[in-house]
DNA sequence: ATACTTATTGTATTTTGTACAATTACTATT
DNA sequence: AATAGTAATTGTACAAAATACAATAAGTAT
């Protein structure tokens, strides 16, 4: 280490991976921003670009404050489980030419680096209204299985993320708040499903989640179905 | 996001937990460097303190790199695997009275937040000769049950990596030469001992290993042992 | 009463994990 | 040559978990 050396400038952000499980088309979707056009001439006259939610971080918060910080500014959600995935910090990862235009509107020093530490946050898609037209930018859900170009490096963030939640659904399942309440056990298939991008047996997914011992079976069916109506249940409070 | 904030100075690093195995004594150490009298005093004056080997990143390399170079430097060894793990960045990671006088000699801005990218490395520890006395700290082995109280978060950041070896040992152990080239099955289990912190059954620990199938059996025995001589194996190249 | 829809349930089979001890091949000693 | 000492090697019985697979049940609508 070398003696008060000089050091150049540094920005360091989090990007949220927020994804949105929609239980009617039983698909994740995450949801991004648009940039907004920076010299706020007409649209056509500059490449918006999608981006995953994310800002520099302030003085004197934590990164998981932070990261907390910009999703709630987002999509005025709280109290949601925010969890750290991975840093990227590639010298190059803000200098495509794509971005110039935006860097240079919104940032003192558009030529720095920028160190990001991304997080992941799964939601219920009907619980957040992503706030179109708000301050800062709009935003929109986006099917993850058909997702534009996007921001920066933000397609790569997006990638890994999608990769951690298809290796472990069932770590991002429980106390996520994915799912109402009271739910069937289909529903709960669906999203495992969703989020695994696999196939299961009913009746092995049925055995296997009653050995997890992590429902309450509820004294309550379904109404007013064209079927056998369904038992609801409710997930343990996690003990953390 | 604001436009063109004014933003505070915001320090960079990696640190590295480098975990070294003794196959003598069937542990693991980990690579830790005395931070040198900053005033130049005699020791006694100054409370020097352990620490992570981990430096301030460099303006045109990337985290990987900059994880490889101090490695490097403090290791002289090259072409190690080194995994990112997890990113520490609290306002107060750097701020205990501890650490001040080192910060005080070290940093232009003493009182600036770091924020910094932990990385893991696994090597054997007779592979490593740590430079004792070189330009900037002494280099030291301490066994992971003996851990002295270490600079900044340091403890944080060692802890963190030593759960994620103990978690999935088998994921550390491929490709990452803490065996030499030719070893037999229970030297391997020597290994996954000392990272699990388990004890493991002979027979199930072969049987399972068998079904790996990243061995290869070689045409050779241990020689000049006062005991059977045991078969020597060797790891198929891994795919990546 | 019938058709329709989804929920619910069990069994046989395979695979994997776990507990547990006798025999083998070498060296050193007598 | 026989014996003792040491670690390597191997198998079996049992339990638990994963997998493949289809008939019946409980509602609503006609």
């Amino acid at each position: 280490m070398k003696n008060k050396q000089s050091y150049l400038q540094n920005y360091v952000s989090v990007d949220c991976v927020v994804l949105g499980y929609d239980e009617v088309e039983n698909r994740l979707q995450v949801l991004l921003i648009k940039q907004k056009d920076p010299d706020k001439q007409n649209v056509d006259s500059y490449k918006s670009q999608y981006a995953l939610p994310g800002d520099l971080i302030n003085e004197n918060e934590s990164l998981d404050e932070a990261a907390s910080r910009v999703l709630n500014e987002l999509t005025h959600i709280k109290g949601i489980y925010l969890q750290q995935f991975y840093t990227f910090g590639h010298p190059d990862r803000v200098s495509a030419p794509k971005d110039a235009d935006w860097l240079r509107v919104h940032r003192k020093d558009p030529n720095a680096r920028v160190i990001t530490i991304a997080y992941l946050a799964l939601v219920r898609i009907d619980h957040i209204t992503p706030l179109a037209g708000s301050f800062a930018e709009n935003t929109i859900w986006r099917s993850i299985k058909k997702i534009p170009k996007l921001a920066f490096d933000h397609n790569q963030i997006l990638g890994k993320a999608l990769e951690i939640i298809k290796e472990h659904p069932e770590q991002h399942i429980m106390g996520r708040e994915l799912l109402p309440p009271k739910f069937t056990l289909s529903q709960l298939q669906n999203l495992y499903e969703a989020m695994s991008g696999l196939q299961l047996d009913k009746r092995n997914f049925r055995k296997s989640i009653k050995t997890a011992d992590y429902l309450i079976p509820l004294d309550e069916k379904q109404k007013g179905v064209l079927h056998k109506p369904a038992q609801y249940f409710s997930f343990k409070k996690s003990k953390k």
